[in-house]
DNA sequence: GACAAACGTTACGATATTTGAAATACAGAG
DNA sequence: CTCTGTATTTCAAATATCGTAACGTTTGTC
């Protein structure tokens, strides 16, 4: 008797925790180092400039410490400063991620495909990838002023609770997903309990009928549809997802007309031999 | 008599070189974090994995060292291992560029003249900013498989040797444009004096005729065609610039048919009120 | 298959770097 | 003009970082 809601707890057993996450400031790891990263990880899309006390409040640093490394991220030029003197980020930073892009030109053979079921979906299509425990999009289209939030390059999300991630999820085999699993309970125990359920469900139907629909588990206005592609030869899970207004996704296209679509179009991608075929379809 | 060789170092003898830059290993600055962001900027479109040792010998650290910063960057999520054990950037480093993509959503307005531009030269179209002493590729749209170089978000180059580069300089005004000379200047003597003439004209050009030329000056394969857009409202000074191929790129059409066009592209985009007119046309 | 060479990680003590408190400098508001 | 809130600089104390050395692995050669 059980249930998919025990059935991704079972999944999640099976796996081990990355030791690190319990003594969290290990000796080990460079703390300055760890500043520094947070401070640029502190600037999102609704917050674009920080004053060096906001800084010091948010990390729980000493105003004299975020000067100094701010000092450093500007004299690196990843950092650069407005009129008023507070912190925004330089350009310069796109220049950490060329390299990322540049191992994936595989994309741009995606670009077609894509483009045709943002069309389709009349909403936008994205490509994604996991790090760590996270999904992150690395190419979108799709109009961006139609829509409530504008997919980007770079735009991270919850590999649990979104179709992007769910399909992600999909591709892990064995172990790999079980691990996965329990980190991912571990370090957000009350949302993967939530979300269970329709996780467990999504990565069984991403590996039969080749796609998952997500409606408002991430973002809430959003219906999204995510499909598995595949494993890159260096390393990377790869899926695409497309995302529509809720108001706009009738609940019978979108399962029975946009799906089954969107997984005929990951199987036509995955004829390219661009991605390893995913393990439960060989 | 004073040729355009001279003013450029006399406009560069009116600015001041960064004080910062002589003292090298500043106590003011955190030598910690500098080095691991050295690690990541390593990276780049041919060296896409570095072995410890490799990073070692590269930036004079001890293995020891290294093998912590790599650690600690791993457990930040930036940087991830492939199964020999060598380090890869990780694409969560995406995330780091997504505000900086964010704050310019301006450039999906100009989508459209890019796409035009880059089918009107068969090459592709590119938007860049200035940060620091370099300039940034923000954008970029054409056809990426028919191309040397494939141009991508996050490349920068340098400003007195591009033609996106030539194009920023011409929108600094007065002390800032003296300023950045004189920094140019002091930090890359040799090439800044070989290009100081057609750096020159291509800054009076700008702001005369709308656009410059460079034959190669950057990527030697390129012709690339510059343009002047302006500044925005959070302080980046921005210009477009096209790209093609050297053997395709006949001097009379770019000089008096595809030139033209392009400033009169810019011409038409800053009638949007994207951007702050540049000084020289109010 | 055994050996050597190169590599990556960990432990540990010395030390150089970073830190936080306090003082100084600065900008904006009243 | 003073006052408040903020940023930077200074300096001594402390501690986080570094390099050495030792260990365990892998790679490649003979």
């Amino acid at each position: 008797m059980t249930d998919s809601k025990t059935i991704l707890n079972q999944w999640a057993d099976e796996g081990a925790v990355e030791p690190e996450a319990s003594y969290a400031v290990d000796h080990a790891l460079s703390s300055t180092l760890m500043r520094g990263l947070e401070i640029l990880a502190l600037f999102n899309d609704s917050v674009d400039r920080l004053s060096n006390a906001e800084i010091a409040r948010q990390l729980g640093l000493n105003r004299a410490t975020v000067s100094r490394l701010c000092k450093t991220l500007i004299h690196m030029g990843y950092l650069r400063r407005d009129p008023k003197g507070q912190f925004l980020l330089a350009p310069r930073i796109l220049a950490l991620s060329y390299p990322v892009l540049s191992a994936t030109r595989w994309r741009h053979q995606l670009v077609g495909p894509m483009r045709e079921i943002a069309e389709m979906s009349s909403g936008n299509c994205t490509l994604a990838v996991i790090s760590g425990d996270q999904f992150v999009q690395v190419y979108s289209v799709g109009n961006p002023s139609s829509f409530p939030h504008v997919p980007e390059p770079g735009i991270t999300g919850p590999l649990h609770r979104s179709a992007s991630g769910r399909a992600l999820l999909s591709l892990l085999e064995g172990q790999d997903l079980y691990d996965m699993l329990a980190n991912l309970r571990h370090n957000f125990p009350d949302e993967f309990e939530e979300h269970s359920s329709l996780t467990a469900d999504a990565i069984t139907r991403c590996r039969t009928e080749g796609f998952c629909a997500s409606y408002g588990d991430w973002r809430p206005n959003i219906v999204a549809l995510g499909t598995p592609l595949g494993l890159t030869s260096d390393g990377l899970y790869v899926a695409l997802a497309c995302g529509l207004p809720r108001f706009s996704a009738r609940e019978d296209y979108v399962e029975n007309d946009l799906g089954p679509r969107m997984a005929k179009a990951a199987e036509s991608i995955r004829m390219t031999g661009l991605f390893e075929t995913p393990f439960y379809l060989k």
